[in-house]
RNA sequence: GUGAGUGUAGCUCAGUUGGUUAGAGCACUGGAUUGUGGCUCCAGUGGCCGAGGGUUCGAAUCCCUUCACUCACCCCA
């Protein structure tokens, strides 16, 4: 049997209901914040990735898909959607036509990673970027809208968190200070940490081992490091984010993976992932856009994961769409009948389904049943030649013989359907 | 990459210290009702017990190998 990749998933009816909510809603919450659809393709060259996430994260050294193409030349299955974003926005210089864009997008990403809840290799992100401003609203906007749609889809149990990183300036020299601190500390680390001090030293707040959280309790905070500047701005956003009734949390040892964030930063975790705490993610990333050859223009976004958001929405009756109309036929030519009649249904927007396979009327019956169809049109040979069928209504038990001719608007009649 | 757990019918799972022909519920098909669903009753279809090797008179059960899945670390959405 040939089975789906590792980590690589169907979404089978049943569930992909839930995705089409989903999805539905961000396109209009999102839409009545002034966003636009972008689609981005799915591959990029590997050089764009590695210049925006950073050369020395895991996501690029070991987690990217990478082919050569044809040709030799190295594609990459995008990890994440903003890079592309950045890209596309450069490319067709995007930043010539309105001072401030507006996006998002809807999609697969691919990460190599043992898969795990809540981890896939092929997973799925909902998208936002918005690039030509630096105003601390936008900042809070952005929250605020995912705030909403969080409460619209009624994923409730969950906590926004912020932090700011400061800007290129201030992180610098306080780089340089916690590595000075994390150093000193080395042999109470754990091993991940020890590397991590080298690698990425801000990403030793977030490990999750007992005596690394003591040790980084003590270590000096980005927060009482930023400059002015960046205080200033991330003050502003919290008074936006109050005025705006939209609660959150200071989380001091709040870091993100990505090289190219700066400034606000945020997440929304949940408690009920295992391992995997947080369903949304993002922030402000002030040079990426320069960065990759653009203006100095500066940016700031998020990232949903849609697998581990749809996991969270309560589980709620079967959104599957049941049939208006199920049509039994008894013999070939009631079978022809039946084919034409459901067209007609169809073609006036009634979703209909026919038994299938010349069933016995018993079998017919009791698939019509686990359809759900609220009606059921029977035709027989003896109805066929009188030119009418019977229409039962399966709630109700009650059937009646109708006029062939007439049941399509006899059916539009029953308020119910439509 | 590291560690742990689990693999028996389409699905969810039983299966005793190794013992005859491997079970149940759900689902499916037929019948009770010659052309009428849900509830009930009866019957039926459906298994290389993940795969390969070993121990044994005898293996779903014990041992080894391997594969798959799941969870955790790591990483991240």
């Amino acid at each position: 049997m040939i089975k789906a990749i590792k980590g690589f998933h169907d979404i089978l009816p049943g569930e992909v209901e839930k995705w089409q909510f989903v999805e539905a809603k961000a396109r209009k919450i999102f839409e009545t914040f002034g966003l636009s659809e972008i689609k981005i393709p799915v591959v990029e060259r590997i050089e764009l990735f590695a210049r925006s996430i950073g050369e020395a994260t895991d996501i690029v050294e070991k987690e990217m898909y990478t082919f050569p193409d044809r040709k030799g030349e190295l594609i990459t299955l995008r990890p994440e959607a903003t890079a592309s974003v950045a890209r596309a926005y450069i490319e067709h210089r995007l930043y010539e036509n309105k001072p401030v864009a507006k996006f998002y997008c809807i999609g697969p990403m691919f990460r190599h990673e043992r898969p795990q809840k809540g981890r896939y290799r092929q997973f799925h992100q909902v998208n936002v970027e918005v690039l030509g401003t630096s105003d601390p609203a936008s900042d809070a906007e952005m929250m605020t809208m995912l705030s909403h749609f969080l409460t619209e889809i009624k994923v409730t149990e969950v906590e926004l968190q912020i932090n700011s990183l400061g800007c290129l300036g201030c992180r610098a020299p306080y780089r340089k200070e916690l590595i000075l601190f994390m150093v000193n500390k080395s042999a109470e680390l754990c091993v991940d940490c020890q590397r991590r001090v080298q690698t990425n030293p801000l990403r030793t707040f977030d490990c999750k081992n007992k005596i690394c959280q003591e040790v980084t309790t003590l270590a000096p905070k980005i927060l009482e490091h930023i400059c002015a500047n960046c205080n200033h701005n991330f003050e502003e956003v919290q008074r936006n984010l109050r005025e705006l009734g939209v609660s959150y949390k200071i989380n001091p040892r709040l870091v993100r993976g990505l090289d190219y964030y700066t400034k606000t930063t945020f997440e929304v975790v949940t408690d009920k992932l295992g391992g995997q705490n947080a369903v949304a993610a993002g922030g402000r990333y002030d040079g990426l856009i320069k960065d990759l050859g653009g203006p100095d223009i500066p940016g700031l976004g998020f990232a949903i994961g849609l697998e581990r958001l749809i996991s969270l929405i309560p589980a709620e009756r079967d959104l599957s769409r049941s049939p208006h109309i199920f049509i039994a036929s008894l013999g070939s030519d009631a079978k022809i009948e039946a084919m034409k009649l459901a067209n007609k249904f169809r073609f006036v927007g009634i979703r209909t389904e026919i038994g299938y396979d010349g069933k016995s009327l018993k079998s017919q019956m009791r698939w019509a049943n686990r359809l759900n169809a609220k009606y059921v049109v029977i035709i027989g040979d003896e109805e066929l030649a009188l030119g009418r069928v019977i229409l039962r209504d399966m709630a109700k038990k009650e059937q009646e013989e109708i006029e062939l001719t007439r049941i399509v608007e006899e059916v539009n009649l029953r308020k119910e359907i439509t």
